[in-house]
DNA sequence: CTCCAATTAGACCGAATGGTCTAGCGGACC
DNA sequence: GGTCCGCTAGACCATTCGGTCTAATTGGAG
């Protein structure tokens, strides 16, 4: 893997400020794991944790985004591809370590500047939902059922994720297919 | 209210730990909060932060714990139940002034001793579903149906309660039951 | 080879962090 | 009224925090 050393920077705070927050994880930690200085840092991002911390949560979202697609790609129905979806986020979630939380509330909920972390939260979780809605129309749903199950996907899948930290145990989102995706009309 | 100095700094504690995270609240804004001195913060808890998040949490869960009961008590079926259950904690949500999180995943999650942390989290993530399974079979749910219920319930407010935090719109979880109550089978 | 910009390297800083310790207040009890 | 003890009060401490700054290094262009 051909990582430059603003990428490297911003994949391990990513992973850093999922397991343990944006004030849980110190730039000398981040540093240290990284093996770079504190110059190159402050080079590429000028304001330093913040900025640091905002690329993490741009990153976390296109990954996740490119997970998503994946999931739906070659999915013959919407519960196939959601089924898919939940299954490749447990094992992302065993290879993580299983102390990971969500990566856009665990890096932008806590952060400075309450208001623009918020709103980049609510607008990465509106994206996702959207591109599921998208997803679930063109495999057939109507636009008005495919918004309302893009919506319960992602709730589901927050909750899920929650419990499978607190156990340890991504059998918790496994489960959720069974729970969500085959007791419902049609 | 009469509150005694120790439930002062545990109640003060949880309010802040819920928005900010373990890591986020500093002791000097804890303590500014209730306007006590460091020495009786480390007279009722001696070792100090992680004793008082223990506490808070703790303080969180019981408080969740009378929620819960206060939603159904009086209800007429499970679904009833579970209504109210979601109005009460978006209003809870607003008056709380929109920006708390889960008490339990705000304090426990990102805290120290990761792993005694950890395990107190899924002991009241599961104390909780208990209690709504039992619920749930009160009001006529076959057991095996009241734990799956219940299951599901809690997955669902753990996100809704995330987009409401997210959004700053307690409506995300107002709108749980018309997602999840009313489109299965019975 | 020379030069120059881009980047790395890390010493250094003030502020804030969690935690310790001693002094003293104030009510209960004899 | 004196003494004792639970609690309040806050000065003080070492450490770590995020952030700044200057010097060394690197690599490509001329």
């Amino acid at each position: 893997m051909e990582f430059t050393t603003r990428e490297k920077l911003a994949w391990t705070a990513a992973k850093l400020f999922q397991e343990k927050g944006y004030h849980g994880a110190g730039l000398a930690e981040i540093l240290k794991a990284t093996g770079l200085p504190k110059g190159s840092l402050y080079h590429h991002f000028p304001n330093g944790k913040s900025d640091l911390a905002l690329e993490a949560a741009a990153l976390a979202h296109r990954e996740t985004t490119r997970i998503i697609d994946d999931a739906f790609r070659d999915a013959s129905s919407y519960r196939d591809g959601a089924t898919t979806l939940f299954y490749k986020l447990a094992k992302l979630f065993d290879v993580m370590g299983k102390h990971t939380g969500c990566p856009i509330s665990n890096i932008l909920f806590a952060g400075p500047d309450h208001d623009a972390f918020r709103q980049k939260s609510a607008e990465y979780f509106q994206a996702w939902m959207n591109q599921i809605a998208d997803h679930a129309e063109k495999l057939g749903e109507p636009r008005a059922s495919a918004e309302t199950e893009a919506q319960r996907l992602f709730l589901v899948l927050q909750g899920g994720w929650t419990l499978a930290r607190a156990t340890e145990n991504s059998d918790a989102i496994r489960s959720l297919p069974a729970l969500f995706l085959f007791k419902n009309e049609d």
